[in-house]
DNA sequence: TTGGAAAGTCAACAAGGCTGACATAAACTG
DNA sequence: CAGTTTATGTCAGCCTTGTTGACTTTCCAA
């Protein structure tokens, strides 16, 4: 397919980037092969333990967030409360999770990981993280900096703020 | 070029980027944030087809390598061969997709999309190139270049391969 | 020419999304 | 206080998409 010309171009001090189809399907395409390489490590661990990647996500908002409510969990999961449910309930048996009855407000359970979650959390964490390190240092900091920048632009609106409160921000 | 710090820093012309625990859960999350953004908007188109995220993938891939086989798509998809079939199957059968037995060995099936097939790729592949393009242009193409670097060296280096590869690499 | 490998298909099962309906307890409101 | 809303949990059932196992057809090499 031929390229287009101004219409989808950017300039910048280095140069001109052609934004074409064909640069853009380069880009999807690398988001879709990255997220697979991202999941890989998790994935085969989670495999021992008879999980999925919905008990990961779980036990990684839960402990970046202790406490946090189950309704904070699906906001930010985007997942029913079905679905969660079934999830945190393997969880809490599996003694991985604990659910506190809130103090101020009693309908509220909230969530914490037990030592054995903690522990699960890590062996998890530690190879995605691995992972990452190795990604960011053979791209360089400047790669990163660039790589977090299009990652917040690709986020919905909504995410993309949940995204920058961070841990203390999910109200 | 990049210079190491301590364990986790990484030193660069414009500033210390430390590599902590913490930065690199920032990436993490950035991911898992950010690829939901990036398959919203054909998820949002696919649910007037009736079809999933599978079918997606297949068509998207069809359209960059037409006539690829069955085995070649299984090979970059990374999922079984009846996985893939089911899903082949549906788009066969509703006129998306056509398979042809191979003159050369007839086990073979060459794949291609339809007029049907070309259309809806087209309407997929416009969402999320539109997504995409705003990123990238919102990010600059230094972020772009950056992006591009730190998602290839999270691949899996034989995704890696096939995705430098391109369309024509795919033997 | 025959046995194994490769490509593809069909069947059945599991994980994890979804919706809808409903229950309970606590908090809030008029 | 009565009625409503909110937070959570649960049951039932459906769909997509992953899995394994068994099978057919085709190709190729000993």
């Amino acid at each position: 397919m031929a390229e287009r010309g101004a219409a989808n171009a950017v300039f910048s001090g280095e140069g001109l980037l052609f934004l074409t189809d064909e640069q853009l399907r380069r880009g999807i395409e690398a988001m879709f092969f990255a997220y697979r390489g991202f999941t890989a490590d998790p994935d085969k661990i989670l495999q021992d333990y008879a999980y999925g990647r919905a008990h990961h996500r779980a036990i990684h908002f839960i402990n970046r967030s202790p406490g946090t409510t189950v309704n904070n969990l699906l906001t930010i999961l985007g997942v029913t409360k079905q679905s969660l449910n079934r999830v945190l309930r393997t969880l809490v048996q599996d003694g991985l999770v604990e659910s506190r009855v809130g103090t101020h407000d009693k309908r509220e359970r909230h969530l914490y990981l037990t030592e054995e979650g903690i522990a699960l959390e890590r062996e998890l964490s530690d190879a995605q993280r691995a992972r990452m390190r190795a990604a960011f240092r053979a791209a360089g900091p400047e790669a990163v900096a660039g790589f977090r920048t299009v990652l917040e632009a690709m986020m919905d609106p909504e995410l993309r703020r949940q995204f920058r409160a961070g841990p203390g921000g999910e109200t």
